[in-house]
DNA sequence: TTTGTCTTGCGACCCTGTCCCATTATAGTC
DNA sequence: GACTATAATGGGACAGGGTCGCAAGACAAA
């Protein structure tokens, strides 16, 4: 797990170089706390707190640079679960994502479940002229914890 | 049309008296406003530019609370487009909307294509443990206007 | 060491949206 | 029509998320 998380920021420290940027300590904490919280789906500011206890004089705009940053770089991709805060997850390959939200409406848990479009894609291209690059797909309702128990 | 615009009018002046609510000049204007837009995916703003030409005293405040008190009457629907804005649509019936949207990357024109998901909600429900009550699907790309031209 | 560039932190600011509150409009009753 | 209770309004203050400009700092290359 260390080793992976290790090989990961050196691989983002070769595609910052290739931009002649740089992976200063803030930049490596930021990134540090999103290999650390794959699975959390944070916010900004849920980003920034947490980066903030290993990198305490860190500003709030470095953070959203930062973040920023890793979108154009494809490392990572800004989420909308419509809740009015950006998230932020790791892209595992230089792909467009391929999964899916269940987003529950009781406690706001997001869980992920796979593709479900498949070639749809094909189809719709053909009939709207549409040439899609990426889709996002969201179900709302509650999760098995949450199951009538209605909004909170 | 105009019968339509009307009767959908009475509709909803007959929904509101039914919560001891009142359709008044303002909120008139405001449903007039969506009536005569229903392809266009409004922002809260965009409603508050146009009604100000019906009734040009109406405050912003009064637009955000009318968009909020159609919303939970179920007359309109508030997209989420992931720019940083809602959006308003009127809602057909009662339903729960079971259109999609593409979205182009360059000229940002939003378009509808019919439900694509099928009976796939019933197997989620089972796979997952998930209560369905609703689904978003928005497919990001170009439109046949746009192909080919990259980001604007 | 010098220089140029990339970065940073900070604070001011912007934008969308909400809230409060005093005032006004409205429907229903006499 | 007058009265009353309640719904609704406009305006401004405010909140949350996020961006921007700028002076200062860090760094790599020469």
């Amino acid at each position: 797990m260390d080793e992976k998380l290790m090989e990961r920021l050196q691989q983002i420290r070769k595609l910052l170089h290739a931009e002649q940027l740089k992976l200063t300590p803030q930049r490596e904490a930021t990134v540090r706390v999103l290999l650390e919280n794959q699975e959390g789906h944070l916010s900004a500011e849920e980003v920034f707190m947490l980066v903030k206890q290993k990198a305490p004089d860190i500003g709030l705009a470095t953070v959203y640079r930062t973040l920023e940053l890793l979108v154009d770089l494809r490392v990572i991709e800004k989420l909308n679960f419509g809740d009015g805060v950006a998230r932020y997850e790791f892209r595992e390959n230089d792909q467009p994502h391929h999964h899916h939200h269940l987003i529950c409406l009781n406690c706001g848990r997001v869980s992920e479940i796979e593709d479900l479009l498949g070639d749809l894609e094909k189809k719709i291209e053909e009939r709207h002229g549409f040439q899609i690059t990426d889709h996002r797909v969201s179900f709302l309702g509650y999760c098995s914890r949450c199951r009538g128990k209605g909004p909170a």
